[in-house]
DNA sequence: ACGGGGATTTTCT
DNA sequence: GAAAATCCCCGTG
């Protein structure tokens, strides 16, 4: 199993800390799967953090249940939850058992775009990972991912990767009906593949302000 | 068993 | 900008 790149998987101690550290240091990380045989992945662009404590937006909020276990696992734990017939990924955060993640929102797509372009059944570059749901589309996570160690999964895997980062916005989480007022939303400012409003972000790949693919960036 | 709601996406006007 | 599509999950009875 050959990887596109040479880069180390993030260490359990990345993870092991507030989840609104994790959710901006992960901007510029690489998301890898591996699918029938290929490499599928990109650069993450957007985040949201969902608390523990004092966070009604949260899974964990109203406690433990057999649906969101995961959440309450290591951190570095895949946490993948079904919603209106589509699915999301997270990444535990913080100590065991506390319920924080981090909702991975967007990526920039890099490796095995031919793939996900089949998966989201689209040739728009822009359609394949721009929100939670696509993303996962693209990658072809499911709740069958639900509570993998991202640090010892042999299918999927976050790692460093060498990337220059434009400015970091922080704004208020998406979609949510409770809590809306706490800001744990980080995104790349500028970058084409942020969901959300296009005005906010409609430069196109050609132009400035995003991120960089990495240098040992593949197919 | 039932029903409402949800960390969404797509399509329509 | 609004609404449909679509189904899992959990609180309630």
């Amino acid at each position: 199993m050959k990887t596109p790149s040479k880069q180390k998987r993030l260490p359990r101690a990345f993870y092991n800390r507030p989840t609104e550290v994790v959710a901006r240091e992960l901007l510029g990380k690489a998301l890898l799967r591996y699918h029938s045989g290929t490499w599928l992945g990109g650069l993450i662009v957007e985040t949201e953090a969902y608390l523990s404590l004092n966070d009604l937006a949260s899974h964990s909020a109203r406690g433990r249940t057999p649906s969101n276990q995961a959440m309450f696992g290591r951190p570095g734990t895949l946490y993948v939850y079904p919603i209106h017939a589509k699915h999301c990924m997270n990444v535990v955060t913080d100590q065991v058992g506390c319920g924080s993640a981090v909702l991975i929102r967007a990526l920039e797509p890099v490796w095995g775009i031919e793939k996900m372009k089949e998966h989201r059944q689209t040739n728009q570059l822009r359609k394949l990972t721009r929100g939670p749901a696509m993303l996962c589309q693209a990658l072809a996570v499911d709740r069958s991912q639900d509570n993998l160690d991202l640090l010892s999964d042999d299918e999927i895997r976050i790692t460093h990767a060498k990337t220059t980062l434009s400015r970091i916005q922080t704004k208020p989480r998406i979609g949510i009906s409770q809590a809306k007022d706490l800001q744990l939303r980080y995104f790349v400012d500028g970058n084409w593949y942020v969901s959300g409003l296009a005005r906010d972000h409609d430069t196109p790949p050609a132009a400035a302000g995003r991120l960089l693919n990495p240098l040992d960036g593949g197919t």
